[in-house]
DNA sequence: ATTGGGGTTCATGTGATGCG
DNA sequence: CGCATCACATGAACCCCAAT
């Protein structure tokens, strides 16, 4: 492993969440992980005056890292209390990259490399949630993927090929929602590609750039001919 | 040295609540 | 109901630090 990253991720990522946790806005974020507190108990608790939390709470609140959670009541007027939103735990999860990344060792070793590519491609199609519907153009249905891949955490354009309806798409992505995970298997890219193809009711294949930390992939869509489910050969 | 941004404190005002 | 108290909001000013 190259001193640039550890577990797949990015040394780059784990300082920013370091700084992050330094801020005084990381560190209320850090108390509230813990039990729904009060602007005064955040003062308290950082060494610092309610005034200079209330700003980062409201912040925190117009990002949707943090909720309130009612009124704790007080000497007089009950105080609001605040906790970290459900999804907020995220920021400081380490572990699903290197837990993925051992799944996946695993079940190759257990199940043999088609059958893992099996599984892959079924989850990328599980992972398409609402198939588009299939009736709609070509055009649409790209679109819809390109929005279910971006809520995913990619960032995708979308680059139209031939004309009429009968042309194709190439969906290409400067940055890949599996990215962490790619990088250390590649075979992922088979949830993309079958994702696209479920999700679009197309054909679809994946061609991916692992060049420097950013892996980019180039996704071809094009009107699927029969209702043979694409299935194309990987080297790996 | 200057500039801009982030963070903080201080002062002040508003609204909610409890008590007599 | 009026007052006192407390939580909260807002704006101005200051400090620190990194970038230029």
């Amino acid at each position: 492993m190259s001193g640039t990253e550890r577990d797949g991720r990015p040394v780059a990522l784990t300082r920013w969440r370091k700084a992050l946790l330094t801020s005084t806005r990381g560190q209320i974020i850090d108390r509230l992980r813990s039990a729904d507190r009060t602007v005064e108990e955040l003062a308290t608790a950082l060494g610092v005056t309610d005034n200079a939390i209330r700003p980062h709470v409201q912040q925190l609140e117009r990002q949707g890292l943090v909720l309130r959670t009612g009124a704790r009541p007080g000497a007089r007027r009950p105080a609001v209390t605040y906790k970290l939103a459900p999804g907020a735990e995220l920021l400081f999860s380490e572990g699903y990259v290197p837990f993925l990344d051992q799944l996946l060792d695993v079940l190759g070793g257990t199940l043999g490399r088609d059958d893992l590519n099996d599984v892959i491609r079924t989850t990328g199609r599980r992972l398409a949630a609402r198939p588009a519907d299939r009736d709609a153009p070509l055009a649409a249905r790209v679109q819809a993927t390109v929005a279910l891949l971006k809520e995913l955490g990619g960032v995708m354009e979308i680059e139209k090929r031939g004309n009429g309806g009968n042309g194709t798409y190439v969906i290409h992505g400067s940055s890949c929602p599996f990215a962490a995970i790619v990088r250390l298997h590649p075979e992922v890219c088979l949830a993309i590609e079958s994702l696209v193809a479920e999700m679009a009711g197309a054909r679809a294949h994946a061609r991916c750039e692992r060049l420097g930390d950013a892996p980019r992939c180039h996704i071809e869509v094009s009107p699927r001919p029969s209702r043979n489910r694409p299935r194309a050969a990987r080297p790996w």
